[in-house]
RNA sequence: GGCCCCAUCGUCCAGCGGCCUAGGACAUCACCCUUUCAAGGUGAAGACCGGAGUUCGAGUCUCCGUGGGGCUACCA
């Protein structure tokens, strides 16, 4: 199907059961796409209708995530709109009364089976090597006799009357035609014995109350499409699009999970991703522009977008490939904008990856400033702020005698590159990168090492790591007093290890 | 089990009958750059699930098999 010309209304219909994954929310994500590229609205509704496995927690995530990752939408909770409630639990009555009419137009009817009957009905249905299956014994039940099991306190729920012969198809949009036989499916419940409706009864009156014109959702619901045209086709009313799009699957290519770590969008923005970044990654998965562009902001996505060239397969989730997009959003983002998205994580707690608790927050601003270009382009996750940048802020290095060697460096020589880069370090006119890049430069010549040998312990010793930004850089940065300060410390530290290692 | 969907490098994506000696990206490896780590550059390795058809010609169409996934609830 090529993309709709005339504006769309679609609609995300996520139930609060649990918190949306990455899988769920790139259909929202698509949902969203289209809307804005037709100039349609995009709707959102809570499908509560299973009181049982509501959770309040889900819910409140299910908008975070949206609202992290830009999807604002046009109506729906919090935003209103011509078509409230949007959400289900609130709208009980226009299903109960929906069901009642299918029942008097005679698509529906009243049944009093059990719960335990039904198990029953299936456990003989196993055993006898049949596919499991409601047996339709409700039909035939009289309205004396449902009154009666009513007033006995028996639940009662209404079921679909289903066809027993012919064949129902629609045509995805991705898909083409696809063909269900009716004698496959079974009476199947359309409001259950709380009143609530199940989901197959109440998206539909919603959807096409709403005004939907494409519903967009996850390919497990293939399935039940064929219900799902049996309750149009008994109401009377038109089915929408239907555009099913393919599952995101784990490493392990099952359906996505917690046990594959990492799978909500709320967790990678805790992980340090930028919204920009998973909003272009997750839009790659299932769907490509055509060409090879990979890196898209968001109105060249819009602009681009097309249902016919959403993928027909399942996508695996692979968090590496994000990593190194979020280090090219990074890259491609202005030091102000940065410094932005940086402080939040360095300024948590300690104990939440922050910087040390020592340092006093709010962090020295102007100072941060001055050290982002030094460590810009190395970033691949917002959360490395804290870790690569801690010795600037705090004075808590302290690196081990061993991790103070250089490559092929012995005690001795290590001890005699700190000494005179300790001398050095006192005497510098200048703190200035250029002026110590060159003085040390000298200093290496004249003591006979190659410069690496030289400025790997200093490295060490000023900034308590092995990696670290360009050292000249990081020492002016630092400053002398504090350079000095560390040089010390780093050369008693080899001292005390120094007997140890010498017998 | 039944029904439905899917099947190109480890992963994501391109390929919609000849442009394919199958292209790009991530990851991997090598080299270059280089004070470390990154970034950047160059290059390497790496895939059409199998089998029948259709066709002058198939990764591309059809069928079968195989594999994976989904559904099979008074869950969505």
């Amino acid at each position: 199907m090529t993309n709709p010309t005339t504006p769309v209304r679609v609609r995300y219909a996520p139930s609060p059961t649990g918190i949306p994954h990455i899988g769920n929310i790139r259909t929202a994500l698509f949902c969203w796409v289209l809307a804005q590229q037709t100039e349609g609205q995009f709707v959102i509704r809570i499908e509560d209708t299973d009181r049982s496995r509501y959770d309040a927690d889900a819910e409140k995530a299910i908008f975070e995530s949206l609202d992290w990752l830009g999807l604002g939408w046009d109506e729906g909770p919090g935003k209103g709109g011509p078509h409230e409630p949007y959400v289900q639990s609130e709208r009980k009555q226009i299903y109960i009364e929906a069901a009642h009419r299918l029942v008097e137009s005679g698509h529906a009817y009243f049944d009093d089976t059990t719960p335990e009957q039904l198990h029953a009905l299936r456990e003989r249905q196993r055993a006898a090597k049949q596919p499991p299956r409601y047996d339709g014994r409700g039909r035939h039940r009289s309205p004396e006799e449902i009154e009666e099991s009513c007033k006995a306190g028996l639940p009662i729920t209404i079921r679909l009357k289903v066809p027993e012969f012919g064949s129902v198809s629609f045509v995805d949009a991705i898909r083409g035609k696809i063909t269900f036989e009716l004698k496959e499916l079974d009476d199947f419940v359309i409001l259950k014995s709380d009143k609530m409706p199940t989901y197959h009864l109440a998206h539909i009156l919603d959807d096409h109350a709403m005004g939907i014109t494409h519903v967009i959702r996850g390919d497990e619901w293939i399935s039940s499409t064929p219900r799902h045209l049996l309750i149009h086709q008994a109401l009377g009313i038109e089915p929408p699009e239907y555009v099913h799009v393919p599952l995101i699957l784990g490493k392990d290519k099952a359906k996505l999970s917690k046990r594959h770590g990492a799978t909500s969008a709320l967790e990678y923005r805790d992980l340090g991703f930028l919204s920009d970044a998973v909003f272009n990654f997750i839009c790659l998965l299932g769907w490509s522009p055509g060409d090879d562009t990979e890196v898209m902001k968001r109105e060249e996505i819009v602009k681009r977008f097309s249902i016919d060239r959403i993928n027909d397969s399942p996508a695996t989730f692979d968090a590496e490939k994000l990593e190194w997009m979020n280090g090219v959003y990074i890259r491609n983002m202005d030091e102000d904008t940065l410094m932005g998205h940086l402080l939040p994580f360095m300024e948590r707690p300690e104990s939440e990856g922050g910087l040390p608790d020592s340092v006093t927050r709010p962090i020295d601003r102007e100072y941060l400033k001055r050290l982002l270009p030094l460590v810009h382009e190395r970033l691949k996750l917002l959360t490395e702020g804290t870790e690569t940048l801690d010795f600037f802020f705090a004075n808590n290095v302290s690196p081990a005698a061993e991790d103070l060697l250089g490559r092929k460096m012995d005690i001795e020589m290590t001890e005699r590159a700190l000494a005179t880069a300790l001398e050095l370090c006192k005497t510098a006119t200048s703190f200035e990168p250029e002026h110590l890049e060159t003085e040390y430069r000298a200093l290496a010549e004249q003591i006979e090492m190659k410069p690496g040998q030289l400025f790997s312990p200093i490295r060490v010793a000023t900034t308590g790591k092995p990696f670290a930004p360009p050292l000249f850089d990081t020492m002016s940065a630092i400053g002398q007093d504090r350079c000095i300060e560390r040089i010390e410390n780093a050369l008693s530290v080899l001292r005390s290890a120094a007997p140890a290692s010498t017998d």
